[in-house]
DNA sequence: GTTATATTACTAACCAGTCAGTCATTACCG
DNA sequence: CGGTAATGACTGACTGGTTAGTAATATAAC
């Protein structure tokens, strides 16, 4: 009897008030929809509907449709770096176990998530939302080659990396992200059948090749 | 004074028949606009505005947006194909040579120009309509993959390649073309400054990578 | 003057954002 | 407690602006 009152609740769609709940339900069903959709596509009512609640409500919580983009923007991605640079600060490793350690960390809590699909997005869309792109460019791009470039630092200080140009060695660790994230999004849906791209062997594969030309000892 | 005249009518715009010229100038201006903008953010307007015509004549040529944008597809990409495989038939040279000749032939009539933003906005826009995603499928992606896979399979018949796992292969070649593809129309814009990527040499160094593991003889 | 080509004005649909009003909840009072 | 007034979370019809596609109208060319 519980249960059927339940159904019936969820059926009928009673209004509740939840202010508390309310922001959390709306950034996770703009999640879902702007990475399915993307940002221009993606329809404030369809976003309201999805958290079960109208598209009055929405606008309650978040100004307008960019300020909820970049509110999911900054739960999903922005949000990791002050962990991260704790971590970089911390950790005791090598250097080539800290750049494998961030790869992979970055696969498990980024790449495999639906938040992948908001880098995917960005490049997608940057060119047609200047001011989003500006907001992502400073939120996460710079942030992220930031945190690299303090990782190879560190090895051609400690004597673990050869003393490569850096801004070069940036974007041989986030090319294979980059790509990734493309695989996952774009070419995944369509790709022949019968053909698996396992993402953390591609990632191992890569290491391996990146370090191999880093070192200095192989 | 002929000069003159000339001006007046650009500016003027004066209404002239040219019934031949139209469709040419249409798909031009379609492929300057849905490279700029992708596909759902380019109006049929702005496309008739630059080729110098009005909304109503774009659609007088072209059924609707759709049509105009699978008639720019083949004119730029799907077209090309035909001589592709004839230039495959007819090559004389070594299957390494071959697959040198190209990809470097790819960028120099699709990478390096608008084309390649075609490419760059159905990876954006798949998802959004299915209809033209497989459209692509049909018109681009699987003769692509197919000249691919013959080109690889000529080296493994003549001895030229190890046996390796084709379909592993064909998408060890084409993953280096999208990379390029998303650099030059998603990140090359936002890249720091002071950091030149060159196609050209990025092209040299994944053939040199990718024949290494591929070629029986070193 | 007839026809093919081009334009303009229109329609129907769509969508971000607003606001006057509704109703669930809480606070207070008898 | 039981009733009632105040609060504020929530709603959905509405606005203003935009756009693909159409139809009526105009004009170039022969």
């Amino acid at each position: 009897m519980h249960l059927l009152k339940q159904k019936i609740e969820e059926v009928c769609a009673k209004r509740k008030r939840r202010k508390e709940a309310r922001p959390g339900e709306l950034l996770e069903a703009a999640l879902d929809l702007f990475v399915e959709r993307g940002f221009a596509a993606t329809r404030a009512d369809d976003v309201a509907a999805r958290a079960g609640v109208s598209k009055g409500t929405l606008f309650l919580y978040f100004g307008s449709k960019e300020e909820l983009f970049k509110a999911v923007v900054r739960e999903n991605i922005s949000g990791r770096f002050r962990l991260w640079n704790t971590e970089f600060e911390t950790f005791e490793g090598s250097t080539p176990d800290m750049l494998r350690y961030a790869m992979n960390a970055w696969w498990t809590n980024v790449g495999a998530t639906k938040a992948s699909g908001i880098t995917k997005l960005m490049m997608s869309e940057a060119g047609n939302f200047p001011e989003l792109a500006a907001f992502y460019q400073d939120e996460v791009i710079r942030p992220g080659n930031e945190l690299v470039r303090r990782i190879l630092q560190r090895g051609i200080d400690r004597g673990e990396f050869r003393a490569i140009n850096i801004e070069y060695g940036i974007y041989s660790v986030l090319t294979p992200m980059m790509f990734l994230t493309m695989w996952k999004h774009s070419m995944g849906a369509c790709a022949e059948q019968g053909f698996e791209l396992v993402p953390e062997d591609y990632i191992a594969a890569q290491l391996d090749t990146l370090l191999g030309g880093l070192c200095t000892k192989p």
